[in-house]
DNA sequence: GTGAAAGCGCTAACAT
DNA sequence: ATGTTAGCGCTTTCAC
């Protein structure tokens, strides 16, 4: 690999000239600027990030904590943050976060030992983690999806989201409803979906009954169980809202296999709008959001934050009903 | 952020000190790295990457070129290939190829600039990009899931595959076949399976056809425009192989959508295994690529290559055929 | 066992 | 307009 010297001693010039070239900074000749991009060309040099974030004492990366790959939720919200950063000029460094708290901890450590020069935190923490981790984390930082409070957050209007499901379910005709919701332990803002739910319910006088399951394990077996488990207890169940589509997807599975037409017999929304949803048979009639804008504004956060500047606290994206086949 | 210097100052000792303690490398008193160890406690210390991989040249960090994030076997790929470089003590840069020959040329450039210890390429491309890549790449480079002459690859047993998916759909009393094949101008090893698909039917008797998809397009739109024609063209069909799970699953909706009963009046097999496919109903038949061992497989070369050793120019990974509700 | 010093590739004053 | 030089934070000889 060449160097900046080998660049320079090639051109004839020296190693500042062709910094001030890279950089597009200070004056240059003509000739000189020639020559350097002949033998940057000849030399097929390329500069050294690492040696360039060292001097500059930054990187131009925001790092990106993820749960997994597992649910394509989290595929499209990293595909989508990857563009919003490159729009930005900035790099991304995805770490995916073990189980729990150490694994938590060990992704930050290596984000900030690599210098990321802001974090894009996704995964739902108890209080006291969160709390733990922002003692010494010392980097701007963001948490999306997840809503915590010391820090900017930007997540999904929620608690619409909850109610959109609620009313077209109960639109469509429902009088008993059963929501699938998250871990409701971990204080997420996914849980105002489910606040939103029980609200309606109770308001609109329709007979409704939540059941919890434990998310992010992608007990995909477990789910399952819990699956036939509500079906056992709600023999008069009309209609379903999951807090995600993989989990949807399951119910249409489950109701399926046990000889139930969808949507005569159950009504089933889910949560996220992921790209299979739209394909499956029926397609999913889901609340989607706005991957784009949440990447978008979580990143922007980050360069805000970066530039000194300070972003809101909270910032709240729309989402929006997507009717399928399924209600 | 606080520096090895400040560690020194702090432990009252000398940078090297303390380097040789964080490196356990070089005898140092026990006292001494007591202080040392406490010091970095107090003010938080994490040692700098960049600066470590800019004096040592090296960065013990795989970059992983990918073409999307869309379909979640690319998921399930990157996921597993950060399991197992972690296990093997390396991180993982990835880099969501742009389209066409420009966007890996970039991804190349950014991972080299990272100073990554060596590049695993999923991206299928054609033999000209390839060659042209190969002439500066100067770092060890491993295809997966595409091979390529020149570089160490590692693929599927997608000849096996394809034999599978098409003995098991003519088991099953198919007389009528359709295959949907991927983008075969790339020459990807992929094509076995069309090619093993093509010669069983022949070699068996079986009316068959074969369509070509363009696949990295995420043209969902335009698979169902594909789908729509096969079904218009193909009155007899009673099966169909699809190349990828997605595309099995875009198959299953529309046929179900028509009105034909599956697997009864069409039996439909798909390959990959992504997580979602047993989980829409009727539960996939498809073909299991082992995204565990193929990933193992190419994070171990890119090891070996980085300690001066070849590893074999071609490496197989066997496929085998998970048998569920579509046939 | 420990420290001083050179240098990894680069940028940013400061000279010229 | 261009070159010289001092570091960025770290590892690694080489003395002591």
């Amino acid at each position: 690999m060449s160097t900046i010297k080998d660049v320079a001693r090639c051109a004839g010039v020296s190693i500042a000239t062709v910094s001030r070239v890279l950089n597009k900074k200070g004056a240059v000749s003509p000739e000189a600027e020639n020559a350097v991009t002949l033998a940057m060309q000849k030399l097929d040099y390329h500069p050294n990030h690492m040696a360039r974030a060292l001097v500059k004492g930054r990187n131009n990366t925001i790092g990106v904590i993820l749960p997994s790959f597992n649910n394509p939720f989290w595929s499209e919200i990293a595909q989508e943050i990857e563009k919003s950063a490159k729009e930005e000029g900035y790099h991304v460094l995805f770490s995916i976060a073990g189980e729990g708290e150490k694994g938590m901890d060990e992704s930050i450590s290596y984000l900030r030992a690599s210098q990321v020069c802001g974090i894009i935190q996704t995964f739902s923490a108890s209080q006291e983690v969160w709390s733990a981790i922002l003692k010494h984390v010392g980097l701007p930082l963001v948490a999306l999806i997840s809503d915590v409070k010391e820090v900017p957050s930007v997540v999904s209007d929620d608690t619409q989201g909850g109610l959109l499901a609620t009313r077209h379910l109960i639109a469509k005709g429902c009088k008993n409803l059963v929501h699938i919701s998250g871990d409701l332990k971990l204080q997420k803002h996914a849980d105002d979906r489910s606040f939103a739910f029980i609200e309606e319910c109770r308001k609109r006088g329709v007979a409704y009954r939540v059941y919890e399951s434990c998310p992010e394990k992608l007990g995909l077996e477990d789910n399952l169980d819990l699956i036939n488990r509500i079906f056992y207890e709600n023999p008069q169940m009309d209609g379903i809202f999951a807090s995600n589509d993989i989990m949807a997807t399951q119910c249409i599975s489950y109701a399926r296999s046990q000889g139930f037409r969808i949507p005569d017999d159950i009504r089933i929304v889910g949560y996220d709008d992921i790209s299979i949803s739209a394909l499956i048979y029926p397609p999913l009639t889901t609340v989607r959001q706005n991957y784009a804008q949440l990447s978008k504004t979580a990143v922007r956060a980050i360069v805000d934050m970066v530039h000194e500047k300070t972003p809101k606290p909270l910032e709240v994206v729309p989402v929006e009903l997507i009717e399928r086949k399924t209600t």
